[in-house]
DNA sequence: CGCAGCTTTGAACACCCTCAAGGCCCGTGG
DNA sequence: CCACGGGCCTTGAGGGTGTTCAAAGCTGCG
């Protein structure tokens, strides 16, 4: 969001701002809370989620750096935000935004533009709730953190055109289940399938390699 | 979106722009097919699907009137649109939308809303197709019509206070399972079961009347 | 009336969930 | 160093919800 911006304008915005460090676990925003502060995503992988009266759960969305974070022109939070892994935010108040996207077209057409990308993406993912099978979700879910997580070491692969991935998942079980509306078991189980099919390989659970994408791809439905 | 525009930008716009009326079940976008047009939703519900390659489909949101139609800032359709009932469409080139866009900023910053309000209502279906149960996903459907189909008399219904409705659907079942990720066979009992219940009546299949809102409301989950 | 398309209903089955137990990893403390 | 304990993950068995397959009922229209 800040490219949009010239030296003296960051240096207005840097006097509103704060970097904060979070835990994985740690609340950055309350659901159906009044908006104060905003934030911008500079590590880490943020899990925004919806939660049923009756405690179930639903994770609607993960925000990755350098990922723009929370709803503007409201003035309720209509989802959760939760640290999924060690996170950086750089926070920023409510008014300071306004005023920025007021005085600065470029950055309001920056913001439609990741506005209009997520809701691209959220429909790619109603699809995968919608009509996938257990496997083919759970594929799609690997395929989803392997293009996200690193996007450096991704351009460096399309060069070369491997098709391999490794990383450290930043959400556990019970996270990978809210996300695609399965149990915590039945995920257990079919990353178990994968691994015994040789799709994928996984040490102490969180940290997976894929040696071939493309195979992955296949089975995402 | 017109109301952001004064009078000679409105005729300028007008040049460029044709109404046309489409019959349920027409294509008016191709999944994958390059942007040539865009358009605004002046009378009856547009739905947007996505499909896999074995046909599995998934509807991934529904365009009342007066939405505005298409994928800003991109190059190829993200998803389908298709009449799901009798349709006018204002349809706009491409070209037209860019320079509208480009020169009045208001215009961008309503699309923008609009951007942000279809995110929030894609991320609230997210909870639905991962986390309800079917009959709680009929109920959200009915509830989601109801709130959306007619918002003059609903407007009405707030000022007397009464809370019930009656409307005409706009999807027929095979559309309605693929909203809501189920078979046709069980949104067909789910109707059954809430009609057995009281909870609404329907004639014809397609005229659905609820006496009490409130009711159908804790049946959502 | 008869046909086509959509909807409803029924019966059997499959997939995923629930409940339960056991295993692995790691930090803590003896 | 190892034993202990807690949190998370895996595995197993059984059951329920929604699907699949099949057939019959509506509705509109020639």
């Amino acid at each position: 969001m800040c490219g949009a911006l010239n030296a003296s304008e960051l240096l207005e915005l840097s006097k509103h701002t704060r970097m904060v460090r979070h835990d994985s676990g740690e609340e950055l925003i309350g659901d159906d809370t009044d908006i104060v502060t905003y934030g911008n995503v500079m590590r880490g992988v943020v899990k925004l989620t919806k939660t049923l009266e009756d405690g179930r759960q639903q994770v609607v969305g993960l925000q990755f750096a350098p990922d723009f974070l929370g709803r503007l022109f409201g003035n309720q939070n209509a989802v959760g935000a939760e640290a999924a892994s060690k996170v950086d935010v750089c926070k920023i108040p409510k008014a300071a935004i306004e005023r920025l996207v007021a005085e600065n077209p470029e950055v309001e057409h920056r913001l439609m533009q990741q506005a209009l990308r997520e809701l691209d993406e959220a429909r790619e993912w109603m699809v995968t709730l919608g009509r996938k099978t257990a496997s083919e979700k759970v594929a799609s879910f690997l395929l989803l953190i392997a293009t996200h997580i690193d996007p450096v070491s991704q351009a460096e692969r399309e060069e070369t055109g491997s098709r391999d991935a490794s990383f450290e998942l930043p959400l556990g079980r019970a996270d990978i289940a809210d996300f695609l509306g399965l149990t915590i078991e039945t995920v257990s189980r079919q990353l178990t399938k994968l691994r015994k099919a040789g799709v994928i390989s996984i040490e102490k659970a969180r940290y997976v390699s894929i040696p071939d994408l493309t195979r992955l791809e296949r089975l995402c439905g």
